[in-house]
DNA sequence: GTCTATAATTAGATAGAC
DNA sequence: GTCTATCTAATTATAGAC
C-alpha cells in the first residue's frame, strides 16, 4: 500500500489518544478547566503527562478537543432519534425533542457543566465555545421552539436557557440532588420522569 | 469600659474582613473553589494574602463564610418581600414567589454557580452545603410548590431542580448569553421578562 | 509512540517584622 | 491588625532517553 499501513501501532496510538480524550472530558466536567490537571487526566487515562503534549499540543487544545467530542455526541443523539419520529403532531414532536434532550443531559452531564464553567467570563474559551458549538446548536433548536412548542420569538433566549437549565441541572449536580432529596437522578425511572416533566413544562 | 471599646480600629478591622469576604464571594463564583486563589482574592480586596489567614483560618473556612453570606442574602430577600404580599390567590402568590427568586438569581448569580461547582462531587464541601443551607431552603420552598403551584408531591425534586435551573442559568452564564443571543440578561427588562416567563412556566 | 526528568510558575500556609 | 518573605507542594510545558 502506497499511502499508510493501518498497523497495530496505529491502532494503539489511536486507542491511547481516545483514552486521554475520554479522561479529559470527565475530568474537565468534574473539576473545571483549572481544577483538572493534566497529570490527573493522564493518570485516569492510565498513561503519563508527556503523552498529552504529544497527542494534543497544550492543555487548551485538549480542552477544545474535549468540547468537540461532547458536542459531536449531542448532535448525533438529537438528529438520529428525531428522524425516526412521526411528524403529524408538531406539539408532540416538540415534546419528544425535549425528552430526548433531557435524556442526553442525564447521560452526559458534561455538556451542562462545561457550559456553566465557561460561560461566566468572556475569555477566549467562552468565545470559541459559543461561535463553534453553541450558536449552531441554538439556531438548530430555535425553529422547533417557535413553531412546534409555540414559543413567542421575542422570548426565544428565555425559553432556550430555561429549557437548558430545567433539563440539565438535576443531573449536573446528581450527588447533591441525591443527598438533598433522596432521589438518585441517574436512575432510569428518574430520567424518564424528568424528561416528561420538562417536556410538559415547555410544550404543554 | 470593661468589655471592649467599639473603636475606629475595630471598625477598620471589620471593614477589611468584609472586603475580603465580598471579594471571596465574587472570586469563588467566577472561578470555582480551586480556580480562585487566595492571592487573587486578597488582591481584589485591596489587601494581602496574610490577612486572609488572619481573618479566616484557611481557604476552606473562607469558602464556608462566603457560602454563608450568599444564603443569608437569599433568605433575607425571599422572606422580606413575600411578607408584603396579598395571600388571597395562592396561584398568584406562587408566581410572585418564583418571580422573586428569579430576581435574586439575576442579582446574585453566585448562588447558582457555587451550587453547580460544588454539587458534582460528594466531597465535604458538598455535604456541608446541603446540610447547612440547601436542605432548609428546600424544605421552606416545598410546601409552596405543592400547595400554591400545584406540583405533585412525587415530582417535588423534579420541580425544584427545574425551577432552580430555569430561573438561574441565563444569569449564571450572562456573558455567554449575550454573545449567543444578543440579549444582555443583566438588563432590568430582561430580568423581568425572565421572571414572568419562568413564573408562568411553573405555575400556569 | 511512550515515558521520565526537570524547568519555570504558582498554589496555600506559615513566621515574623512593624 | 497589617504586610512581606518564605516554605513546601503542585502546576504546565519542555527536553530527551528508549
Amino acid at each position: 500500500m502506497a499511502t499508510t499501513t493501518p498497523t497495530a501501532r496505529q491502532r494503539q496510538r489511536d486507542a491511547t489518544r481516545d483514552r486521554i480524550l475520554e479522561a479529559a472530558v470527565e475530568a474537565f466536567a468534574e473539576m473545571g478547566f483549572r481544577g483538572a490537571s493534566t497529570r490527573e487526566i493522564a493518570r485516569r487515562a492510565g498513561t503519563n503527562q508527556g503523552l498529552i503534549t504529544y497527542h494534543f499540543q497544550s492543555k487548551d487544545a485538549l480542552w477544545r478537543a474535549a468540547a468537540d467530542s461532547i458536542f459531536e455526541r449531542l448532535g448525533r443523539q438529537l438528529t438520529e432519534r428525531l428522524d425516526a419520529l412521526d411528524l403529524s403532531d408538531p406539539r408532540e414532536l416538540a415534546r419528544e425533542g425535549i425528552r430526548q434532550y433531557v435524556r442526553f443531559a442525564a447521560a452526559h452531564p458534561e455538556l451542562f457543566r462545561i457550559m456553566v464553567d465557561e460561560g461566566r467570563v468572556a475569555d477566549d474559551r467562552m468565545k470559541w465555545l459559543v461561535d463553534t458549538h453553541l450558536r449552531p446548536r441554538f439556531e438548530a433548536i430555535a425553529p422547533g421552539l417557535v413553531e412546534a412548542a409555540g414559543v413567542d420569538e421575542a422570548l426565544l433566549p428565555h425559553a432556550f436557557y430555561a429549557l437548558a437549565g430545567a433539563a440539565s441541572l438535576m443531573f449536573a449536580v446528581a450527588p447533591e440532588c441525591r443527598r438533598l432529596t433522596g432521589l438518585d437522578p441517574r436512575s432510569a425511572q428518574a430520567v424518564e420522569a424528568h424528561a416528561d416533566y420538562v417536556a410538559r413544562l415547555l410544550a404543554p
